[in-house]
DNA sequence: TATGAATGAGGGTTCATTCAT
DNA sequence: GATGAATGAACCCTCATTCAT
């Protein structure tokens, strides 16, 4: 018995993304999937059992990258304002470099596919930015309002300004990313 | 002789619009929208050509709705601040109560059906807010970073905010949206 | 009440066959004939049951009109040459002039609207055709083959004749016509 | 894996001949044709990218088929009236033969699937059949006209034969065959 | 009678999924 | 495991017919 591949379903999620920012939630066709990672239809079905459960191991598999790429580069003895920095760039680098990331999420998160329990099983990768900032509010630097409120202002203006870049209404250099750096710090600084 | 009913024109923006809500862009079948509407599924095709132009119509309806929303209440003489106040909260007030708003404008961003002309249509609607954030500039009370900036920031925060809400969690009560509006106010103030 | 309107009738009658020749049979869409026949769709059917209804009756009609002008120009008294003559050019002439009737009639033939009753009554319509081919061979000038067969030989020519000059493969000048009518007539001599 | 079934596709093909003949050609419907061929749906679509493509596959078979029954048995050597009734006689067995083959071609040339190229392509295939009667007025045995004009007195004649004889108005036993043959020898003899 | 909006059954086509190889 | 042909439910859209005016 041959083994199953971990490349080729690698190739299927890469494929199943890139398909996403290319035309939509909507025209995520299993057999266009199959054709850009290079497998025939039906070997798509021997990694995953249906289009729901692809979509939603990629849903998974997104969120857990991409949490771990929010704290690369966290270290021990670092200042709270380093941490929020490093984390706050990990975010925006990522949803910079990433933009078929962000199409797929927003599309999954309003699509009859998402799964309750999945979504469960991601709430706790966000646990070290909360931490973070309750971090910050324990040493006085950050106003003391929920964190969900902090994390929801912050990540939804990192989300959009990605978007306005990839759709070229504004054009992020250093100076402007810097910017909105201070943006961000100003919001929530106490 | 019938005449064309606008109300049913009408009855059938609101349908798709649930609809999306609900089952997302890519569950939005015409069947679905005309039983919602109650009407046949043929009637739909005497108001819209097809369901590219459904779905067109509706987006720029939104825009137009939600532009007017935004600057309700504003008047002459009235300060910066209480202007930026005003918009502040009518973006807010519609973000969450209409969240099918949002569902709808999301998903057709990413859609096969977003329609570059209907999209340029649309821009000119937020000249008032750009135009509000440059007064605030030139009266020295608003950081002088470009104003597409300023807005994604600010309309990325707001938008985020009432998505937590819709999904329960968070809650914003009164205090709550002030605490937001301070950390929108204190983010772009210089 | 207001009365039916003849011409109104007649509109939709040549708006029907028109639109056949244009489109062909699965082409013609009741709404199609009301907008060329300058009339609502709903009118349309003040005057034809149904579509079943509107086709056979146009049928009719159309049978009706050749048969009478088949035999336009024959008098008491002329010999048997000359009114085939007649008969012959009659028929080509027709089927040059109307190519919207051989289209409608090759189509209705086939189609699902083909009632057998309608069929039968026009049956009796080329009896003066069957009359004067028997007629030539009491005289002792025409084969004698049953007269079905040489009006199949000779109605078939005809048609095929006027669809070639319509489709532009041949041009029939009046020489020409002068040759195709002595094909016609060397076949049956006897 | 399943390869491609050269025996669907001549199913299909075979199933939207006889319903062809059987409800007309805006009878047709994918749906039927897939019945009759004993395959879902969807298999046509495997086979054909859409309706018109079968259509015009199927005028193409058609006419490359029957083209080659027109010529059966013609060999060197032959004189030209033994060619000609070879070819006649074959021409009238097919379409005796084939009653939905002229049910079909008398469709499809009225329909709105009729494609330019493909009419085109089939133009050659009765090169044959003029170069015969060519051969015959060079042998001074045939009249000198054009001999589109012959083509299309014959073939019209002899399909024209073929519908009475399918529609039971006439009955073409060994000896009406023989005379309807000597109709048309006469009409084309010089 | 005349109109054209409204209806809904039905057709072409797509695509998730299955299955024979 | 891998393939892609085969399947058929379901979707978009059309159009004969009805109906309110």
């Amino acid at each position: 018995m041959r083994i199953k591949d971990p490349n080729k379903k690698e190739a299927i999620f890469r494929a199943a993304l890139s398909l996403v920012l290319e035309v939509g939630f909507s025209g995520l066709k299993i057999s266009k999937v199959a054709r850009a990672a290079k497998v025939a239809t039906g070997t798509v079905y021997v990694y995953f059992n249906n289009k729901e459960e692809l979509i939603n191991q990629l849903y998974l598999e997104l969120k857990k990258r991409s949490a771990q790429d929010y704290v690369k580069g966290l270290e021990e003895g670092q200042s709270f304002e380093d941490r929020f920095d490093i984390v706050w760039y990990n975010y925006l680098q990522r949803a910079l470099e990433q933009p078929e990331e962000a199409a797929f999420l927003e599309q999954y998160y309003r699509s009859p596919y998402l799964d309750e329990g999945t979504l469960e099983a991601t709430e706790e990768l966000l646990l070290p930015i909360f931490s973070l900032l309750e971090e910050g509010q324990d040493q006085g630097k950050v106003k003391n309002l929920p964190v969900e409120l902090l994390v929801a202002h912050l990540s939804g203006s990192l989300n959009e300004l990605a978007r306005w870049q990839h759709s070229g209404k504004i054009s992020l250099g250093n100076t402007l990313k810097a910017d909105a750096r201070q943006l961000a710090w100003d919001s929530i600084k106490k």
